[in-house]
DNA sequence: ATGAAAGCGCTAACAA
DNA sequence: TTGTTAGCGCTTTCAT
């Protein structure tokens, strides 16, 4: 800048007027500095300017983890919406350990963000969001089922998604429908399985629990896992339900394996619709309205900059049921 | 700092010198400083530290474009190397035009990044570079085929990987092999392409053009097209290799409607192994290793830093060929 | 319509 | 061993 207003002959406060346009300058000032910022490729230092007190520009991103590659689509969503309305987006990606969650919000405090998205499955310390509300940052989370105490909350409404899809499955006349799904660990895991349960009793599936697999990882080796041990029963399943498509893609070399069709032998069904359109055939899956979530993420920072104090908002984003014919009719609707 | 200064009695500076351990500091009002600091949980101002010349402690990282997946698990891979050596790794997307590159890298200039890793497709701008070098910021390209004009590069061995893939296969004694691709916009393709023609020299096989698909996206739809002209043609091929596993999965798609087997009535190879394990059956791919590829990325930035003058550096990552037995044996080797 | 100057939080050179 | 201070590049208030 000093540059500028010694090539131009003003000051460096002339220069800063024209670039941020406020302040009166005349036309003909304005035309010089501007030509000048144009002809040296003048670029404002972003850290100066963070200094000065306006926060950094940028947001923060932080994965606490990334089972099946739903949290990183997820997060490229967040970041064109961050750069359509001017910020940067920094990612980081943790273990989903408490230790590793601390050490990086600290990075993001040090970074001077203007504000933080976490997106998790659940189960992120309440004591973070309180020192990032110490910090006065704000913070909106992707939550699975539950909004976390006292922040902006975006849900993914996963027990729904799964209720929803398994109903389908029930409405086409299967009963013995099988569950596949990962063990435990977060709350994305629970709310999957209670999903399933849900609609075992709402659509009076059969209960039996030899056709529900829980598996110790999202690897398609866990749906190879489980589908050999649901073909191997006495009465098999007519229809599966995989809650992820990773699982859905191991129980699918399976079926492939022992000459079975889909749909004609056997349906199935995925989840998060990140592999299924890639599967023979295609299979039937569950996605997330996922240009919608960047932009409401945005706009939950955004209203909280504006009024750090105002009340906590929570939003939801809808799931999506995509039919690709992957499940048989047993009998009319 | 002032307040932890304040709080203990001492200057900044000596509260400085103890968060730099360097400088004489008495072990007693170390301690004092120590606990004080971590009593109201301090953390350092990174933007204040950047301004003051030191770089912000941010690289940048540019995905030109993502069209296949590999670029993202590149990017992740440095993502993790950069947190080793202590940076934080700030990503942006561009579409692979001139203009949105030129924008983006005037962000990370104005963000003072301490160094810029360019994964990119081909086709880069020289201009890019050369602004880059006249900010004195240390940049690694990550490259297709041939490295970028006066930059430290990292190349990624595809003309190597599709010769030696398609050399496996006809190892195999097949001969009617063929290939589907993408319509050549970077370099990227234009050298999948490229490797697979001097397969075909090298190794004896058809060179019928009608064994040649090339179409116009990575989707799986592509894929579908190309192995429906393939299967319709007079004499089809014995196996298929594809440039991409999106175009594999498609291409399987449309084995599995007409009820063809892999491997026992077609054979299939598959590259970059985004996907690979997750098709019925899993099938050979050819994939990097990536777990290398962030550690030489560091190292050539690091050294660059060091001596911005010291004369360019070329590596490059090998690609591995993942055996899964989808190429049948026609002959013995 | 323009300029002067304080100060953001930190580092490092110099003084004591 | 510790303290004082200039200054990084920018924004913004106040003065002219």
């Amino acid at each position: 800048m000093i540059d500028i207003a010694k090539a131009v002959g003003v000051s460096i406060a002339t220069v800063g007027r024209v670039i941020h346009q406020n302040g009166y300058v005349s036309p003909e000032t304005r035309a010089r500095v501007e030509l000048e910022i144009a002809r040296m490729g003048y670029i404002p230092n972003q850290m100066a300017r963070a200094l000065k007190g306006n926060g950094s520009g940028i947001i923060g991103s932080l994965l606490t983890s990334n089972p099946n590659g739903l949290c990183q689509r997820i997060n490229q969503s967040i970041y064109f919406a961050t750069q359509r309305h001017g910020f940067e987006l920094l990612t980081m990606e943790g273990q989903h350990n408490r230790g590793d969650e601390e050490r990086l919000v600290s990075k993001f405090i040090g970074m001077q963000v203007n504000g933080l998205v976490i997106i998790s499955n659940g189960n992120v310390s309440g004591s973070l969001f309180e020192r990032l509300r110490n910090e006065r940052i704000p913070v909106v989370a992707v939550e699975r089922g539950y909004a976390a105490q006292g922040v902006d909350s975006l849900i993914v409404k996963d027990f729904q998604g799964v209720h929803d899809a398994v109903g389908r499955i029930a409405a086409r006349g299967h009963t013995r429908v099988a569950f596949i799904g990962m063990r435990p660990q977060h709350e994305v895991e629970r709310l999957r399985h209670e999903g399933f349960w849900a609609a075992v009793r709402d659509f009076g599936l059969s209960g039996d629990t030899g056709l529900v697999r829980v598996e110790d990882s999202y690897g398609p080796e866990s749906g190879r896992l489980a589908a050999e041990q649901l073909l191997g029963l006495k009465e098999p399943p007519t229809a599966i339900f995989a809650a992820a498509d990773t699982l859905a893609a191991g129980a699918m070399q399976i079926l492939y394996k022992h000459g079975l069709r889909v749909p004609q032998d056997i349906s199935i069904v995925g989840y998060d619709n990140v592999l299924s359109e890639y599967l023979s055939p295609q299979i039937d899956s569950v996605d997330l309205s996922l240009s919608d979530i960047g932009e409401t993420v945005l706009s939950l920072l955004n209203s909280r900059m504006e009024d750090l104090g105002k009340e906590v908002a929570v939003r939801s984003v809808e799931t999506i049921y995509v039919d690709r014919g992957t499940v048989r009719r047993l009998q009319p609707e």
